[in-house]
DNA sequence: TTTATAATGGGACATATGTCCTTTTCAAGA
DNA sequence: TCTTGAAAAGGACATATGTCCCATTATAAA
């Protein structure tokens, strides 16, 4: 059985088996998702318990206006669902796979016996809690302290490959600039400005439907470490 | 001894026995804040489990350039140091009290052996958290979307006390407008203007210091139900 | 290849907000 | 009462961002 190796070795890398009993961790599957791919989306029902165990992922919210706003970006490990799992809601954000992400998860029905009622298990979800508490919060401040400017060359970086060699030239497919503009909160029209200048300024160029990164430095230097992280 | 009965009455009215066990309610104190004081600050180390059970909180974070944004206010129940509980981290943010409010104050090591064992505790805990990491992306979003003017009038129903009697007219020291602003992530310049401008509308009016609610209708309109609650 | 339609980029102007500085108001003391 | 300094309010201008709309370019159909 070769996914069983895989999940094994998922939960070996991540020690998972501090935190699951075996016979939980036997019960997990693995789910990939690609580029771009939804994970979950508000309102859904989820049943299951994500672990995010490698990949990074994108999660916002939508409002009543239909705008919608970036809340954070996650990696491993991360878990979508806790919320719901613990408090019965239903889904609050979108939840998307920035690359390619891989995930074990594993049905409430199999947790509620064992998990749900582990000292152990529970004190792991606060502490992810509270970090998605903290990253919220963060991000917040950033929102409301930092133009646009600031918040794109953070999120260029964000959804950037991690430092492929030299000059890793993160590609941004422009069929989802307006995505990325509400994502920030900001119009279409606006973020293309921003690009411009960042362009003129040779940080990044604009090629057809995507951007490239030119100078990374300068671009950390913009995003000055504030991080949608 | 009159303190044990208010403690008590506190911890039946917030079903308090449901979370923590007698011992542990007994060895709760009453806390008591005026308005305007501090609960606790940013950096500060906690050994103490706060829960609001009477008044209402305002919560915010300061940043490293100084500035400061208002997070969310909260209501009982309501904790405070749970995440510094759990994950033994510093306080991030500073907690003030509104008008007046009461917490029951009880010890980290007076958890330690059972209520940190307790799931029903620890689940407790997941669901203020949970509240509070909604709250949290709620007001990111509203940040973000919103002007100033709706976000100010938000504030200012925030801080009114609960509807006394007919046309409650909440009173702001202008004293503190300058923090005001900084809470909502603005000038003092330009809260200065939304303020005469709400005033010229008939909505508030200006006094010498202060700040008066004219017409809670349609100030409450202009909040738009995006309340930081 | 040409044309039509949609996607993309950008111009022009309005609004929101920031910064700096001046004017006004108030209160305490002479 | 008059003086004076500090706090509060407001004016002027610059920047950030939103909205509307038009120009340009791509893409696919004819």
């Amino acid at each position: 059985m070769q996914r069983d190796e895989r999940v094994t070795a998922y939960a070996a890398r991540h020690r998972l088996d501090a935190i699951f009993s075996e016979a939980e961790i036997d019960r997990m599957q693995l789910h990939t998702y690609a580029r771009g791919e939804t994970v979950c989306s508000a309102g859904e029902r989820l049943d299951r318990l994500y672990l995010l165990v490698r990949g990074k992922i994108k999660v916002y919210t939508t409002l009543p206006n239909g705008k919608s706003v970036l809340l954070r970006f996650n990696e491993p490990l991360a878990v979508i669902g806790d919320v719901e799992l613990l408090t019965g809601y239903p889904v609050q954000c979108m939840v998307e796979s920035v690359g390619e992400s891989v995930f074990l998860v594993v049905k409430q029905e199999d947790l509620r016996e064992t998990a749900l009622k582990s000292p152990h298990f529970l004190t792991f979800i606060i502490r992810l809690l509270s970090h998605k508490l903290y990253t919220a919060s963060n991000a917040s401040s950033l929102n409301l302290l930092y133009p646009v400017e600031n918040r794109f060359a953070s999120y260029l970086i964000s959804i950037s490959p991690p430092e492929t060699g030299a000059s890793a030239q993160a590609e941004l497919k422009t069929g989802k600039l307006t995505e990325v503009a509400e994502m920030l909160g900001t119009s279409y029209r606006h973020l293309n400005r921003v690009i411009a200048r960042l362009a003129k300024d040779g940080i990044v160029e604009r090629k057809r439907g995507a951007v490239l990164i030119l100078d990374p430095v300068r671009l950390q230097e913009l995003a000055s470490g504030n991080l949608y992280s």
